[in-house]
DNA sequence: TGTACATCAGTGAACGCGCGTTCACTGATGTAC
DNA sequence: TGTACATCAGTGAACGCGCGTTCACTGATGTAC
């Protein structure tokens, strides 16, 4: 009786499938935890056949590969924002923090056990790497030789990582997550600021 | 033929059926990781029906909460070991990366998605207090008052968790995992030693 | 010291569930002529 | 410009699986008398 009548509700054919498997993944991971997501939930939130996404991946693992190198994506070009800042470490440590908070589904997904062969998806260790590299160049300081071993990138990963997962895992209380990771971001020294003794 | 007639090989009544549940819980989470872990393989590798764990515990996540509690009280047993040493933030940091590597399952149980409800069991948040406290302590250090924010304690916290984390998960290649830890534990100043810059 | 009986700790069948994946299929699209 | 046909992107039924949990039960244990 309307237009609707000339409108197919449900088109045969997607527009981009894979992008909307993608993004139903991200909002099951953040709404429903790592548990849950798979391809049968994925296909049903897009609206589509239980089976239609093996047109576009491999399996489910294919799917959340590609979801979480996204993810890692999404943390880099974050992260770099805050690389020109005057306090370059403190910006893209607080990026990284803010990111997992704000996207803590996602987050899990490219850190945790969910995806079991991470090496099987080199743009996922591609993407991953770029995160560290960042952090590496950051924490050793433009104006410095990039130093031979990484201890210095490993340490300002390993405090943001942390601090991230401890807030978004419930071991700290979410209301001070914010706030306490600026504090502790601010007061860290370079490591190579630190005194003789 | 042999004394094995009179040996019962499945009494009917365990000696310690808890304990072993817990053990065997363990043992899942080390051998197939926390996505296998549950009631019924856990009495399978007991020898015990799949049901006679709900005489001993409510259900799935109860089992699941006490071996957590267990391991927050093993990691603090094994940090504590560490805190009477020369440089305890070091001694101590370096037990808690050593706690993850050598029990990753029970490390991700600890501090993973896996526990939904973890408000929920005051014995687990009790052990899992200790940790922080006893990490507080010594990052703060001995010889001063305890101060109001516990943001000391906190970045220490935060970067051997973050370190023990990108470790277990794959991020870093294993094989550096501890030497990289020592070397930056023991870079790793005090807060209250960084300069005024 | 022996016995009746309450209680405790296990069994095994059954339930419903949701998952990943396969299969043969059909509807839609694009391209060669 | 039209049409035949290959290819692409979906469908839906079905598979086997393992899970957590419930239920009515039975075997083992301990205690009051």
């Amino acid at each position: 009786m309307n237009d609707l009548t000339n409108t197919p509700r449900r088109p045969y054919h997607r527009r981009n499938l894979p992008d909307a498997l993608r993004a139903a993944a991200r909002s099951i991971l953040d709404e429903a935890g790592p548990d849950v997501v798979g391809l049968r939930e994925a296909s049903r939130r897009v609206g589509v056949s239980a089976t239609a996404a093996y047109r576009h991946f491999a399996n489910k693992e294919d799917l959340l590969a590609s979801v979480a190198a996204e993810g890692f994506r999404e943390l880099a070009a974050a992260m770099e924002a805050g690389a020109t800042e005057n306090d370059p470490l403190h910006a893209v440590g607080l990026a990284y923090v803010d990111f997992a908070l704000q996207k803590r589904g996602l987050f899990r997904l490219m850190f945790g056990t969910i995806l079991v062969e991470r090496a099987k998806y080199p743009e996922l260790n591609a993407a991953a790497s770029a995160v560290f590299d960042l952090l590496q160049r950051v924490a050793v300081g433009a104006d410095e030789q990039p130093r031979e071993d990484n201890s210095a990138g490993m340490a300002a990963w390993g405090l943001v990582h942390g601090l991230s997962s401890l807030f978004i895992d419930g071991l700290v209380p979410e209301a001070h997550a914010r706030g306490l990771a600026k504090e502790i971001l601010v007061h860290t020294p370079r490591p190579e600021y630190q005194p003789a003794a």
